[in-house]
Formats: structure tokens, C-alpha cells, sequence
DNA sequence: GCTATTATCTCGCTGAACGAGATACTCGGT
DNA sequence: ACCGAGTATCTCGTTCAGCGAGATAATAGC
């Protein structure tokens, strides 16, 4: 049986950094009045917005696996805190899509800014071959966690 | 203004493997009938255990950020399940250490060994240099969002 | 046009977590 | 040895996120 443990140890790193980055998003919700599923869903937002898809009230409920009376709750105490505004399709006028505020991108940016300097300045100082180790251990990491969902 | 492309990237992929992993520690709560500070409280008590320090109830909550009333309704639950036990501490006997049951420990074994096993195998195809630099990532975002915390 | 399907919302309920305060135990000072 | 301050946990009543069931509104297929 071969020996483990630096690798063993690398992987408990990944789970400390994990829940650090969870406490950290955790004090956005909380200094905001959030909870954490509404940060959740303004990450999603962020993304869709980012990739230019427009993202729907059923879709993003599907995304935080929420039904649909809780996706309504959930976009209601967004808007009401003034991060997101519904938006009636006009194409298919059954669906709402829920676009966000940029004041929400801004709030985001403060408190999740100077961690992502960081993190990119930090990546600077690596040499090509390093930085595709980090690149190769993320997605690995990212797959195999979304391939255990069945 | 430097390309920080590359970088940027990198950063995406963390909060994407991030989100994944949250999602399977989900799963693992969902599967059990379990929420997700369970779970935290779970991983908390295996820490505490691995440095073979005892886990009072007040610590626990107080690590997860919990008041006292929450605290007691978490032990309670866990114990309902069979996944921890109280103790009474005999030199203080005002405290209550939290131990959890082997039971338990095979329950996220079962859930989260094969994850692990797939990270360390990836990480032993490594070579020196390159499992440093996914350490040194790794460890500098934990003490970053850490730092945050004030 | 009429029916089935899809998207969202409303209502009533459960349960996690909170604030306030009760209870039980420990420890330092006199 | 006692008393009061401090500490650890628990109890009670409340708030609110999320659920299940079902209502409402718009679209799509025949």
C-alpha cells in the first residue's frame, strides 16, 4: 500500500479551503441581510448574465433546487432588498425573467473583490507548468463532484 | 493594465469546484435526512477528534455560529439519528462533550471515500513541483478568506 | 376553439435558528 | 465554608426559509 499522505493532506487543504471560502460568502449574506441561498442565486444571476443567457424565475429555481413557491419567496426577498427586478418575456409572457441590479454587482465586487486580486496576484507569480497543475486539480476536483449527482 | 485571462480563469474554476463540492455535501445531508450545518457539525467533530481535542456543545456552536438554543436543537437532532453522543464532562461538569458515533463515521466514509480516493489518485500522477504549487494555492485562498474574517 | 402543458404565484404548514431567560455547576474572595 | 459572579447548557416562544398542494395565466397541439 503505497503512502498517501502528502496527497491525503493536499485534499483536506481543498476541504479547508472550501469552508473557508463558505464562511466567507456567509458573512456577505449576513452583512447584507441575506441568507445564503440568495447569494447563491446572484452567483447564478452573475453567471447567466456573464455567459449572456437571460435567466428565468423556473430556472433559477432549478439551479438552487428549490420548488417553485420557494423560487417566488426567494426572488420576492431580492427584490425587495432591491438586488434583482422581474421582467415579464415578452416572447413567451407566461415566464418572468429575473435580471439583476447593478448595484447588486457592485456589492458583490466590494466584498468579493480584494479576494479574487489576491488569488489572481498569487497565480501571477506561477510559471506556465505550475499553473496548469492548479488548472487540472480544479476541474478534476469540479467534475468529479458534479459526476457523483445521479 | 496587465492580461490577467489565465488567472481570472483559474479563480472561476475554484469557485466552480467550490460550488460542486457544496452541492455533494448536500446530497450527502439530503440522502440522510440530514441539513447542511449537520454535516458541518459532522466534519467539525471529526476534526476535533483526528487532534484528538473533545468537542463541547458550546465550542461546536460556536464554530458554526450558532446560538446556544440552535446549538442544543443541533446536538439534539444528531442524537435523534444515532450520529452523536452527550457526555457529561466529570471535570466540569456544567459541560457537555459531543462524541461522535462510529456509525457516523462510516456514513460519510461511504459518501465521500470514493471523491477522495479519485483526489489523491489524480494528485499522485503529480510531480514534486507541481503538488507544491496546488498546495501553495490552495493554503494562501484558506488563509486569505480566513483573514477576511473580522 | 378546446384541451393539455408549462410558468409562476398563493396558501397553509413544518422545522431550523433566534432572543430572552431559566437552571445547573464552578471558582475566587472573604 | 459560604456567597456572588461567571460560565455552560437547556427551555420557551417567535420568526422566517422552504415544502406540498393547488390556483391562475399564458402557450401550443389537435
Amino acid at each position: 500500500m503505497p503512502d498517501h499522505e502528502r496527497e491525503m493532506e493536499t485534499v483536506h487543504l481543498l476541504r479547508a479551503a472550501t469552508v473557508e471560502l463558505g464562511l466567507h460568502s456567509a458573512r456577505f449574506a449576513h452583512r447584507n441581510g441575506m441568507h445564503p441561498t440568495d447569494v447563491r442565486a446572484l452567483i447564478a444571476l452573475l453567471d447567466a448574465s456573464r455567459s449572456g443567457t437571460d435567466m428565468t424565475a423556473g430556472r433559477l429555481g432549478a439551479l438552487l433546487g428549490l420548488n417553485s413557491a420557494g423560487t417566488t419567496a426567494l426572488i420576492d426577498r431580492l427584490e425587495r432588498l432591491g438586488h434583482v427586478r422581474r421582467v415579464r418575456d415578452g416572447r413567451d409572457r407566461r415566464r418572468v425573467l429575473v435580471e439583476i441590479e447593478e448595484r447588486a454587482v457592485e456589492l458583490g465586487w466590494d466584498h468579493f473583490g480584494p479576494l479574487i486580486a489576491r488569488a489572481v496576484g498569487l497565480l501571477e507569480g506561477y510559471d506556465e507548468r505550475e499553473l496548469a497543475a492548479v488548472r487540472r486539480f480544479l476541474t478534476a476536483v469540479r467534475d468529479a463532484a458534479a459526476e457523483a449527482a445521479d
